[in-house]
DNA sequence: AAGACGGGGTC
DNA sequence: GACCCAGTCTT
């Protein structure tokens, strides 16, 4: 039996079962691609659940706001699928009546669909013939067939497709393309692949030469840009009680578009917390000068540091002439209205923490 | 072609 | 705490 053949009897015994897989429609096929671009399947399922929930077809999608969709992908990352999204299902009601495509090359014009999205969604929704090729599709490919071409270069791509589209049985790429998917992340795993209960083992060249975990290829990694986010939770009592803050939306370029943040000062190099209280360019922070007077001790809390973005966090009970001068920049909220807005992870923790 | 974009996982 | 994961858009 050849490569295909394998796999097909292993993913009608093995397959996941999966709420979009049942349904078999567009809409929620699309909206699970887009969520699981680079997003594991435990942590996509629930966001899946409530988001079709939230907006069950794509009029409903259309017609809500951005706000509105963003709280729904609150946590998940990478925010701007939320608005390609957004965007597309708003295009696709206002140029084809809420019809939505029906090939693979009509939908990679939608904004957020790219190549595997378009190919995944077409042969899952109407079998056409085309290979779908994810990171689980790389490294399968890569192992079984040994293939030395990098998977972060055009030129591998093209192999890799290539490859795949010589594999694909025709008239069962919906099937494949999952199944392949299934197979990479439940078998032919990224670390600790289990091939010793591995059907494909005997045709796997990577495992022949023992050479499994070299596969796939890649070329260097380059090194991550730290950020150091400075944030300032101002904030009073009124009346006694309820906690009052000032909030921001990052409405600009860079990371969490349109999502709300606290006073926040950046730097790219790394600040002690009292040059951070000494030398740093308050005017950004207040719009204002004259308001040291105002400032109070610092409780400093805790640090918080992701791969790239560190960011510290800096309680400041304010009062009087300093309230009303960050009043002309940041926008007041409360405890409870802060629960409502969309807002990034980090954030949440930051404040879930101080507040708990 | 290279970099930006998040969050969670492992060891 | 360092490293891994890996679709699409932007530059």
């Amino acid at each position: 039996m050849d490569f295909a053949a394998v796999l097909l009897e292993w993913y009608e015994k093995n397959g996941r079962e999966l709420p979009w897989r049942k349904s078999g429609h567009p809409y929620e096929i699309w909206l699970s691609e887009v969520i699981l671009q680079q997003t594991r399947m435990e942590q996509g399922l629930d966001y899946f659940e409530r988001f079709l929930e939230a907006f069950p077809t794509v009029e409903a999608l259309a017609a809500a706001s951005q706000e509105q969709v963003l709280r729904q992908w609150q946590g998940l990352g990478y925010y701007s699928r939320a608005r390609n999204l957004h965007k597309s299902a708003q295009q696709v009601v206002s140029e084809r009546g809420g019809r939505l495509p029906g090939s693979s090359k009509e939908w990679l014009r939608l904004k957020g669909v790219g190549s595997y999205t378009a190919a995944a969604i077409a042969s899952m929704a109407f079998n056409e013939d085309l290979p779908a090729l994810d990171g689980n599709v790389y490294r399968v490919l890569a192992r079984v067939f040994a293939i030395e071409h990098s998977i972060d270069s055009a030129a591998g791509k093209r192999h890799f497709e290539e490859l795949a589209t010589n594999l694909l049985p025709r008239g069962r790429a919906g099937a494949f393309n999952q199944a392949m998917m299934d197979f990479g992340s439940l078998v032919c795993r990224p670390v600790h692949p289990l091939c010793v209960q591995c059907m494909i083992q005997p045709m796997c060249e990577a495992f022949a030469r023992d050479r499994v975990h070299d596969y796939p290829r890649r070329k260097g990694k380059k090194q991550p840009v730290d950020r150091y986010f400075y944030y300032f939770l101002f904030y009073w009592e009124e009346p006694p009680g309820a906690k009052q803050f000032f909030v921001q939306e990052r409405d600009k370029k860079g990371i969490w578009q349109h999502m709300f943040d606290l006073p926040l000062m950046e730097s790219s190099v790394k600040i002690s917390d009292e040059t951070v209280f000494t030398h740093a360019d308050w005017r950004f922070v207040f719009g204002l000068e004259g308001w040291r007077q105002e400032q109070q001790p610092v409780d400093l809390k805790h640090l918080l540091t992701h791969r790239r973005i560190h960011a510290r966090f800096y309680p400041v009970r304010v009062s009087g002439q300093a309230r009303r001068a960050l009043h002309q920049r940041y926008q007041q909220t409360s405890r409870e209205d802060f629960h409502e807005l969309p807002k990034s992870r980090l954030l949440e923790r930051f404040i879930s923490r101080l507040w708990s």
